[in-house]
DNA sequence: TACGGTACCAACAGCGTGTTGACATAGTCA
DNA sequence: TGACTATGTCAACACGCTGTTGGTACCGTA
């Protein structure tokens, strides 16, 4: 790393371990400490000053790397929606012979990803009521899955695999909702709910009924 | 409308015309207030000042009527899920011989009474997060009718008229689910939702399709 | 008339947020 | 080297909202 000899003299005769941590490394750890915290409590019952102070930094520095707490649970946010965005469309399912595996591989996908930042998840849920930029980013990228569902939905409809029923957006937000639904109650341990490991065979049994086999209303 | 058990608790003031108005008016006017004031803003953007001022009273007055804001929103829940009650399961619907018929009037009756208290439905959703009375308010109405739903589901496939798949509880729970996060979506008028006019077929399609012809899962 | 319950409020205490203004330290350039 | 600028840092303040205290006014009953 240091290869110009000035570069170590400094390094070595001032800035021992004593010296302050970069402002990455407080950014990073207010970041770790807000997950961390989340496990436990809600973002409204977490202070600033407990997320400061879990950095190593008081109060008003906090302010020096976040506008709000809320700033902080967006970028948290924002990570985990890059890292299931990337999981559920990493190799481009495609809709071969079978028709179940490439929607089971997306559910579980969600799952996997949101059950690793679960305490994230529940969060950002709860953010998305008061806080427009959480509430307007969870809203893009819903949109674009229940773009990608209607897009499916109606190819399969195309190739005759399934056939009509309610318009394929309704079905695709419904769909969708449910499973943002679901798996929140899940990691929230919310009564009502189901354990773990039925939630992906469920939502599936659903998905696949309503999409392949839609009765005929009244 | 005291339909319900909690509401009703022993506040027997009867109408003293005084020069004030009565306790029972005031303690209405506060939930009117609320009810008004909700259909604008969330229920923390609400100051207590602002309740009490609606009503008429001072803010430490207001503590004479209600322990806090949140068991103002309390005591609405606790009549528009008494109403929902009665409405969905007033006639007993029947499994006669129309499959789809009890379940489209149960789904409607649920979205209808919910519709006609949307401010109430969406504030009580984001106080569950926050509020242990209003968590286990909700959780308490949602499990009798996800009971009430598994009971359909598995008199329905003892009768042989549907087939079995996933456990009927589990169904049961995330159809439920789905029905509460739709609704909440067209009622907090969200970016991805659906019209109004769609909400109730196509959550039918959802319910009919994976009750009735639920696809064998690998 | 006086007593107790109901109804009411001014004022206070406490907590959390967001801001200000001053100060420290490290790198840059004259 | 010494002055300038960036980046960090924080004590102390202003503010708004909540919940409480301690006291007042009204009214039905005995």
């Amino acid at each position: 790393m240091s290869l110009s000899p000035t570069a170590d003299k400094a390094r070595l005769t001032r800035s021992r371990r004593g010296s302050r941590p970069s402002g990455d490394e407080r950014e990073l750890a207010i970041l770790a400490t807000a997950e961390r915290l989340l496990a436990d409590r809600s973002l409204s019952e977490i202070s600033i000053d407990e997320l400061a102070r879990g950095a190593g930094i008081s109060r008003p520095t906090f302010y020096f790397y976040f506008p709000s707490k809320d700033a902080v649970l967006l970028t948290l946010l924002d990570q985990v929606v890059a890292e299931a965005d990337a999981a559920a469309f990493a190799p481009a399912h495609e809709m071969a012979g079978d028709q179940e595996k490439p929607w089971r591989e997306a559910i579980t996908a969600f799952f996997v990803t949101f059950r690793a930042h679960r305490a994230v998840a529940v969060a950002a849920a709860q953010a998305r009521a008061s806080n427009p930029e959480v509430r307007q980013l969870w809203a893009r990228v819903m949109e674009s899955w229940v773009q990608r569902t209607e897009e499916a939905i109606q190819a399969e409809r195309d190739r005759g695999t399934a056939p009509s029923g309610v318009p394929a957006r309704d079905l695709a937000v419904a769909l969708n909702l449910m499973n943002e639904r679901v798996m929140h109650a899940v990691f929230a341990e919310e009564q009502p709910s189901m354990r773990e490991a039925q939630v992906v065979d469920t939502l599936l049994q659903v998905w696949l009924s309503s999409i392949y086999h839609p009765v005929a209303l009244a």
